[in-house]
RNA sequence: GGGCCGCUAGCUCAACAGGUAGAGCAGCUGACUCUUAAUCAGCCGGUUCUGGGUUCGAGUCCCAGGCGGCUCACCA
């Protein structure tokens, strides 16, 4: 390290050891403060400005020292409160024990609370104890921790100097809580299922591989819950639902983390009509509960995620964003001839499904900002959706749309064991040129064999939602820990 | 993987056209019993991301590399 933080660092080290040399441990096992700081405060308002004796705990975030008075300001999760220690009440000893306090430490503190001339409520104290000495400075006070990489890789200290981070991470909580609370209200029933895969089934993605010793066995780390809730369903759970981490081997962005979190549910007697219901009152009851409200400003536009979403075909929304009806050209060959034709890149290897897919993220999601869900998908993106009724090239299928992001994926599972065999198949015929495709579960197929009954299935990307919750443009902001390359 | 941009004190940022690397905060010393971005006086503090090169002289120009951001590609 470099001679300056050297030298804070040895200070306060000097400093740990006068402290201990007075017979203190800077490193005491527990307090037990009588208030949190916004309690406290809150209390002192309503009580019209009496206080009892109390006792508080925080990190010291900043200090102003005017020779026989100091004040401090300490916070704990709840907020900040001002400290002051005068010399006359805590005595010589006492006080001068400030001299090795710093800011960062954390103290213990009691006294009564007062309110100050420029009116801040302020605890008066009477006896303080040193809770856990800092030995390395902390971010600057007014400007906070701007660098992004530092904020990424040390997180705890974008935590301590930016608040409004934290606010992102404690509203993340607050909006999966709020998660669990629906659903659980309605009857479903939260799972754990296998993170470690004999194979990686349920979504088109490259796997995460790793290896069990003692099976001598490759495993993969899944991409999706989808197969394993399933057979959940023809075990009896009408109503489940996990929110898990999966894992794609994919390219990083301010929308992709190679690990994010996935909510998954299905409910039984339920087509992807439900399912549309679900979603619009997930979205709205979590906004009222994390925000208060169902309406979100974004780029400057009101976005309001009460329902009813929009709803679009596919077809025609990709016809009118740019002018392709992609049953006019029933393969994949046409197709790519025409989007070539139009001037566009095109891999030369994709499917027919993939190729639409390429015309909806490109052309149609980034410009629709209000919500709205595109549905009726052509069977060759959606190997493990059932079928619209009366027109056999699509499936009952949803993708949902805010501000430019797909937020949700949702179907009417397919649940017909011949037809979904079939499917597998016919994905791994297109696998030869298309490393991402689907792969039979020989298991999951016998599983649908014993019968599962019709069933809505939906999934939803926790964090993209938080994106939106927060208005936050880099995923990155709304995962405590993005995934960084190592350095050096 | 491609393109563009960035990396300077613990933190936030300066440094013209290539000419002794600076400031604020934090820290240290002193003054100060209602301050709150406390104030006042003084002081300390640098592998300018790394390695090469050009030059009398490089934070600055060139080459290679590292890490990050944005973007394109990739991507259920």
């Amino acid at each position: 390290m470099t001679s300056r933080l050297e030298r804070l660092t040895e200070q306060r080290l000097a400093s740990l050891e006068r402290i201990r040399a007075r017979g203190i441990d800077p490193y005491p096992r527990s307090y037990h403060p009588s208030h949190v700081v916004q309690e406290a405060v809150a209390a002192f308002e309503q009580q019209g400005g009496n206080s009892p004796r109390m006792s508080l705990a925080g990190r010291i975030i900043s200090r102003r020292s005017m020779g026989r008075m100091s004040f401090l300001d300490i916070r704990d999760h709840s907020g900040k409160i001002q400290l002051s220690l005068r010399h006359d009440l805590l005595g010589g000893e006492r006080y001068e024990l400030l001299q090795d306090i710093d800011i960062g430490d954390f103290i213990g503190a009691e006294g009564k609370l007062f309110r100050t001339k420029s009116g801040e409520v302020t605890l008066e104290v009477s006896d303080f104890v040193m809770l856990c000495k800092s030995l390395r400075p902390l971010p600057e006070k007014w400007h906070g921790l701007a660098d992004v990489e530092k904020r990424y890789r040390q997180r705890y200290l974008d935590l301590i100097a930016n608040e409004g981070s934290k606010n992102t991470f404690v509203l993340r909580s607050r909006a999966i809580t709020a998660i669990r609370g629906f659903l659980n209200e309605r009857g479903f029933v939260e799972v754990e299922t296998p993170v470690l895969q004999p194979e990686a089934g349920g979504a088109l993605a490259r796997p995460f591989v790793t290896h069990h010793h003692a099976l001598d066995q490759d495993l993969y780390l899944r991409i999706a819950l989808e197969l394993h809730l399933k057979r959940l369903v023809v075990g009896g759970f009408d109503r489940v639902y996990e929110m898990g981490r999966v894992f794609r081997n994919e390219g990083i962005s301010v929308r992709h983390n190679p690990e994010f979190t996935l909510l998954e549910c299905y409910q039984a007697y339920s087509d992807y009509h439900d399912m549309m219901r679900l979603v619009e009152d997930m979205f709205a009851h979590v906004a009222r509960e994390v925000l208060g409200t169902t309406q979100l400003t974004r780029d400057g536009a009101t976005i309001d995620l009460a329902r009813p979403w929009q709803r679009v075909q596919l077809r025609e929304a990709v016809r009118t964003h740019c002018g392709i009806d992609f049953e006019d050209y029933p393969d994949a060959d046409s197709l790519r001839a025409r989007m070539l034709e139009m001037g566009m890149e095109v891999e030369p290897d994709k499917g027919r499904g993939r190729l639409i897919d390429e015309l909806l993220s490109t052309s149609v999601e980034p410009g629709i900002m209000q919500p709205t869900f595109l549905l009726d998908y052509p069977v060759d993106m959606s190997p493990l959706a059932k079928r619209r009724q009366g027109d056999d090239r699509f499936v009952e299928r949803f993708e949902g749309f805010v501000a430019g992001m797909e937020v949700a994926n949702a179907f009417t599972e397919l649940n017909d064991p011949l037809e979904q065999r079939g499917r597998f198949l016919r994905q791994q015929q297109e696998r030869t040129v298309d490393e991402e495709a689907e792969i039979a579960d020989e298991d999951f197929l016998e599983a649908l064999e014993y019968g599962m009954p019709p069933t809505g299935g939906l999934g939803m990307g926790i964090d993209r939602m938080v994106m939106l919750l927060t208005n936050q443009q880099s995923i990155r902001e709304v995962v405590l820990f993005p995934q960084l390359k190592t350095k050096e």
